[in-house]
Order: C-alpha cells, then sequence, then structure tokens
DNA sequence: TGTCAATATAGGTAGGATTTATATACAGTC
DNA sequence: GACTGTATATAAATCCTACCTATATTGACA
C-alpha cells in the first residue's frame, strides 16, 4: 500500500534531488499520476466511502504532500470519472458507485487489483456473451474491406504466435476481438472494448494455456473469421458464442482453482 | 456558437470587474465549465481534427482567454474522457475518436447537439434492444425487495402522471429503465444507463406522444414490471422486447418526419 | 555514429484574490 | 407567535499570476 511518493514534496527546489535522476526508485510516474492512483486506489477499496466528503484542499494537500494544483488537477479527472462532485461551500464528496466509469482502464485495473469480487468477473462474462456474438453478427453484416483486413491480419498473428509466444499471442487475441466490435460498427458496443480487454488479460494471467489447447482455439476464431467472410451473421453469432462458451469455462475453472 | 465568454480575459487583476458582479451576462457555469464545453464541441464537431497536436499551453490561454490553471484542469478532464493525451515536448494530440467516452453525459449530449447522425441514433437503439431485454431476465431473476420497490415505485409514477405531465412521465420513465438495469445486478449493464437515459431523452425531445399512446405504453411498462414480480425471465425478456420494440418505431418514424 | 548541450513543452509549486452556496440573523407579514 | 423573505457572514471551491522543474527532442560536434 505504500508508494514511494510519500515524501513527494521534498523536492521543493533544492537541487539534491534533481541532481541524481533515475533515482526516484520504481515508478516514473508524476506526482499527478500517482497521486490520482492512491486517490482512485482508495475510493475503489472503500478507504473513502462513497457519499462521504472529503476534507478540503489545503488538508488534503497535506495528508498527500502534493500543490493544490496538482490535488485539483487530480480532482479533475476523479469528476470526468464520475466518481467525485465539488460543489462550493459544500465540498467535495464521493459519489455513489453508480456513478463511476468501471470502463475506464484505471478504474477497471484498480478493481481488478484491489476487489476480489467473483460477481465482477461474472458480469464481465455476462457481458461478453451477450455483446460478443451480436457484434459478430453485426460484422457480418456490415465490415468493409479494410475491417476484414485487421480481423484477418490479428487472426494470422494469433497462428503465427501459437504457443510459442504467449505474449504475442494474447496481444493477437485482444486484436481479433476488438477488430470485430470495431466492424460491428456500432459505437456502443465499442465503448465496451476496454472491458472485454480487461476481460481477456485477466483471463491470461488466471489461465496457463496448455498448447492442445491453443489448436482449438484457434478453430474456433477460424469460424468466426470466416463466417464474417462469408457475411454470414447467423453463423458469426453462434461461432462467437462457442467461443466466448469456452472462454468462460476455462476462467470459472482458473477462479476455482484460485480460490483453493 | 459564440459564447458570452470570449473577452473572459478582460478580468486580469483590475478591480474594476470585480466591482460589478452578476453583470457575467447568460450562463453562471465556471470559466472551467464553460471552457471544457467549447473544447469538447470543438473535438467533437471535428473543428478540432482527431489526431491533430493542439498549440501549446501559451497560445491556449490566449485564444481561450483563460488561465493557465483552468486550461490544465479542463485538459485533465479530457485526458480522463479519453479525448487527448499530453506529453512533455511532443506537445497535445487529440486522441482517435475510438478512445472517446461517449458514455459520458458531457460527449454524449454535445454528440447529439452537435451532429445529426443518424447511424448514431440507430447504434444506440440497437444496444438498447440488445442489452434492456437481457437485464430485465436478470432482472427477474435476481432483483431483491428494494430493486423491486423501486421499479415498482417508477411505474407507479409514470401511472400518476400519464398524460398529464409530460416532465414527471419522462423522469419516471428513465428511472424504470435504470431501475431494471440496476436489479440486473451486473456492473456492466449499469455502465450503458447513461446512454440509455441519453436515448431516451432524445426520444422525448423528438417525439409529440399521442395520448392515446400512453395508456399503451403503461401497458407495456405494466407487462416487465410483472413479469419481473413474477420471476418470470423469459416473459421479461420479450415484453421488455415488445416495449423497446415500439420505441424504436417511434424514433425512426420522428427522425423521418425530423428529415423533412 | 554516438554523445552532449540547447531548447521547447508539459509538469509542478506557491500564494493570493474572487466567487458563490449555505447558514445565520434579522426584519416584515399573516 | 409562527412563518417568510431579505441582508450579512463565512467557508469552501474557483481562478489567477509568477516562477520553477523535469524531460524528450533536436541538432551540433567529436
Amino acid at each position: 500500500m505504500d508508494r514511494g511518493d510519500g515524501m513527494a514534496s521534498g523536492n521543493t527546489g533544492d537541487k539534491l534531488t534533481t541532481a541524481m535522476p533515475g533515482l526516484t526508485e520504481r515508478g516514473k510516474r508524476s506526482v499527478r499520476e500517482a497521486l490520482l492512483q492512491r486517490l482512485i486506489d482508495k475510493i475503489i477499496s472503500g478507504e473513502i466511502v462513497e457519499g462521504s466528503t472529503l476534507p478540503n484542499e489545503a488538508e488534503l494537500t497535506e495528508q498527500f504532500g502534493v500543490s493544490r494544483t496538482s490535488l485539483r488537477e487530480a480532482m479533475q479527472y476523479l469528476a470526468a470519472l464520475g466518481m467525485i462532485r465539488s460543489r462550493t461551500r459544500a465540498g467535495t464528496t464521493v459519489l455513489p458507485r453508480e456513478n463511476w466509469n468501471y470502463l475506464d482502464p484505471l478504474v477497471l485495473d484498480a478493481t481488478l487489483r484491489l476487489g476480489n469480487d467473483d460477481r465482477f468477473h461474472a458480469s464481465l462474462i455476462e457481458a461478453r456473451q451477450l455483446l460478443e456474438p451480436a457484434a459478430a453478427a453485426q460484422a457480418a453484416a456490415n465490415a468493409n474491406a479494410h475491417h476484414l483486413f485487421r480481423i484477418s491480419k490479428a487472426f494470422e498473428e494469433m497462428v503465427e504466435a501459437n504457443a510459442r509466444d504467449n505474449e504475442a499471442w494474447s496481444r493477437a487475441d485482444l486484436e481479433f476481438h476488438t477488430a470485430i466490435i470495431r466492424a460491428s460498427g456500432n459505437w456502443v458496443y465499442l465503448q465496451f472494448a476496454t472491458a472485454i480487454r480487461a476481460a481477456l488479460l485477466a483471463s491470461f494471467r488466471l489461465t496457463n494455456r496448455a498448447s492442445q489447447s491453443h489448436e482449438q482455439a484457434i478453430a474456433m476464431h477460424q469460424d468466426v473469421l470466416e463466417a464474417i467472410r462469408m457475411r454470414r451473421p447467423d453463423e458469426a453469432r453462434s461461432a462467437m458464442e462457442r467461443l466466448i462458451g469456452v472462454a468462460r469455462d476455462e476462467i470459472s475453472d482458473a477462479l476455482k482453482k484460485a480460490r483453493t
């Protein structure tokens, strides 16, 4: 929980700190970024309760050892995430969770790091099961040449990577799913890309895929690709349903194992 | 398009401006809020092209007549919306649309105001057709007493308002749909609440509902409510599908009419 | 071709002036 | 006397100016 920036107020002008660059230890994150993450973590973890009122600026700057400007910039960021609202005289209050933008990478990341909530993963998978087949069907109907190219390219990169290169595989897998959503032409679906991204990354962390299942995965991805290429929405939908179904099973297995 | 704050740089410290408060004319929005909206509008409308690099801070402060602090706070907000990214020395660039958080009320509002894109509305309706029936089914399965109460209350407020009070009707309608999504227990679905909110508000603006269709609408809402109360997911799903189906038809009619 | 200094730009700090929503007190009315 | 509207005080966010720091790019030079 302790971050290296506890004494960030130390660099108030003396040349010592600036004389040795690169020694700031872990994280080259800026003051604001560090502060932002500390605040997000405190709110997400519940250390700062939703609905509560934050201390005023003066106290916060002292508590976190940052200037008012940095604090206020971080506050603006939080306000944009729907996590706080400031009203003059009334102070700054933490909004109910319902308003938070969980689709933001920072928020999503903090939630996955701090909360071991199975229901969270379940919702994510549920949403994928709903959205991705629909997106695949729309992609089969709407995709233009450029979209098809990007999907195909991602697929080929998956085949190329195979079991050999886990990093490249996950990158390509991610791009495959994102490209299909993009091809659906529905901007609302696209908003979920970051959530799906997070879901996939979580599953990569959790599951150590046996090389045998790579073959199976490739076959299923190919089914989706072919259906989209052939302009068959229904086939694309069901192929994607099968694909997500397997992903769901793998995740729930991994979560069960992780619990023991 | 012209805002009243074009000469906001006038208050550079001389006491004259402060001597006459309340003369700032229209809009009680703060400097930052006004600036934020101007920037969002410029980006959404395409006046500032995605991928382009903004002028540096000094030029921007001059151009918009605001201080550096306000500018940077607005920038932080934009960064949180995924619209810009700042890197030292490289300047501030506008990110591709794909990264923008359209689910944010400010962004959504600007998009609806500035862009008359039918495809935008179509995507919104498509997403509702996919999400809301699923949410209703989940709500039928998962809703607790509190959730049921809120849905029922919203329904009763709709009945109460009926044709009499258009304002109250739309507020209750909004609450009805939001409460069901809340009851689904899926946080991902809940992220769409703002989008659905926007869709409903747009439809209220567009359609001048004949009082006869209020009766029909109430009946359909009641079907959804009853199915959830009776814990029948499939019925809830299909009742919601019918409801959204009508909404879709009304919207597309209204859009056609608006075009002529 | 690699190294190092100059430079431009975002990032950060300090402190004061201004604005504004709320609360409190007070006067006027039913 | 209870209620309602109006001035004043105040606490908090808001906004501003001025100056300092860190860092990535550029370009000169060895």
